[in-house]
DNA sequence: TACAAATTTATAATTATTACAAATATATAA
DNA sequence: TTATATATTTGTAATAATTATAAATTTGTA
């Protein structure tokens, strides 16, 4: 499905910078900044204001078409993967990474809370994979 | 144990300033943030300064003698509970509270990484279990 | 008591985000 | 098609949390 339809879907009109902005955000696993995202689409929009970033990913989070990450204390991160899953922040290489969780896993987080959820995250600091690796220095 | 001599512990010289931040921080359940904690010790110190609020706090985190938590976008909030558990903000009454886990979901939650694991949240917003009471009127 | 190091304070700077209002684009009805 | 109302985008200024910096103060030790 094309990120126009599912604009349409959420019943957000489908301008050409809200479609930019989910093509890109569709198109990148590195969870993105408001800033990065307005660095990599200015190129192609030299109009574009950073406000409609800003605008655009608030209305996105509201409608429920992206997920928004407070994994770092400054910035807000964005994630067009909405379904359920943790977040590494990698303290070496300062990359977010996915880790995704089995059904039983995703079950027990929303027993957590008698009355409605409307969001969760689970915000893991340490070593990714790639990390861990090459600190095992052959010898 | 007294906050002076948990300071201690940690090789972190106890001013005054430091004892009464710990001192707030371990009597209230709120997890407040560095200018509610400033707000609530200024009528004890007149002459305090955030600065001091900012430096002891991220001492206290960078010492592992609290937690930080970023369930909000825009405030840090401190936690002077470090073992492991999760937190809800409630949508409603806008309060944080803790939510216990169990030792087997403090493992699950510890296995979703293989490197180390330097500290992780887990951030649920909905409706806590008073509001959600609030909300079923009899009829 | 004197001196060096650590801590606190006060002010200015930084940075992410929001507020606001003008300009532009879009959709609808005549 | 044209007029008009509505929604969106843009640009600038404002806000607010946090950090940088350097002077003043406190603390520990010789």
């Amino acid at each position: 499905m094309s990120n126009k339809t599912l604009l349409i879907e959420h019943n957000i009109k489908p301008t050409i910078q809200r479609i930019l902005i989910l093509d890109y955000l569709s198109s990148v696993i590195s969870h993105p900044t408001a800033d990065e995202i307005y660095t990599a689409l200015v190129p192609k929009i030299p109009i574009l204001s950073r406000m409609t970033i800003y605008n655009t990913l608030n209305l996105l989070v509201e409608k429920g078409v992206i997920h928004s990450l407070n994994i770092e204390e400054k910035n807000t991160r964005y994630d067009f993967d909405i379904s359920p899953h943790a977040h590494l922040l990698c303290t070496k290489c300062h990359k977010v990474y996915d880790i995704f969780l089995k059904n039983e896993q995703i079950d027990f987080l929303k027993n957590l809370v008698e009355g409605e959820i409307f969001d969760f995250q689970i915000n893991i600091k340490g070593i990714c994979k790639k990390c861990n690796n090459l600190g095992k220095t052959s010898h």
